[in-house]
DNA sequence: TAAAAAAAGTTGCATATACAACTTTAACTC
DNA sequence: GAGTTAAAGTTGTATATGCAACTTTTTTTA
């Protein structure tokens, strides 16, 4: 049944760039990257949470988490103790609410616009690579 | 009903980090990414194509593209001109075979770790992401 | 066909990412 | 508690990627 079986990897890669575009272009207003939206509003959510955890929640390699902090603390979104615990300075807390509010709207709008059963479909396939490929 | 609408942008930055990880572990015996073993794959299979055509098929930015082909073509597998399409070597044909060969029982062993539910619903999401947000 | 417009390609600059090696911090063991 | 081990974090090096501005090539049009 399968006889076309494009590559997993690849799509991927190409889907990625392709939503990812559409999330940064949102998030330009603020001057921020939706990787680093996305790492201010994993903080906010949890202060205090060690670039560890995050690595391995997001799944990046410690060393590119390690460099993507660092830039947010070179902005002056997180206060200084990076090594002991992730938290927002006071204007990394506004900016992550307003990124929040961002995101919320046009996750939403891309949830709609693609419809349930693509999202589904992208949900499936999620659950099954972190059940059956991350340790 | 979707009360949990989690990040799309940001499962599938995840997803395509962990995948690309495991397709780019199996071509380090080769020396090159993957991303490098998939430039190679397409221009086997249409020699002389351009910059600006595989630009558009796989969504990479022209100017990444740009430095991506330079990156081959300084690795001795691709011929100089460049500018008026793009054919291999026959070192980088003997690479692109050897890619395709590894390439294609790693695509198909994931595509069966997987299982069906899993790469059906990445097809329908990649489907729909191609139909309604590519123009 | 020459000039203008569009497309293709490149380069400067910046972020995102990984691997390897190293340093620092935390935990464990005796 | 000192020494060892493990975990966390950093830095060197390299690739992958995007945007803006620029140059080159191709196409259109007058």
């Amino acid at each position: 049944m399968n006889t076309e079986t494009y590559c997993i990897a690849g799509r991927l890669r190409m889907l990625a760039r392709v939503i990812s575009g559409r999330y940064n272009e949102a998030f330009t207003g603020e001057g921020v990257t939706f990787a680093q939206a996305g790492l201010l509003m994993h903080i906010f959510a949890q202060p205090g949470v060690r670039q560890a955890e995050l690595s391995k929640r997001l799944q990046i390699e410690k060393s590119a988490m390690s460099r993507d902090v660092q830039l947010l603390q070179k902005n002056g979104w997180l206060t200084d103790n990076i090594r002991s615990g992730l938290y927002l300075t006071e204007e990394g807390r506004l900016l992550a609410k307003r990124c929040h509010k961002i995101w919320k709207a046009l996750n939403q709008q891309v949830w709609a616009e693609l419809g349930p059963d693509a999202t589904l479909g992208l949900t499936v396939f999620s659950d099954n690579v972190i059940t059956k490929l991350i340790s």
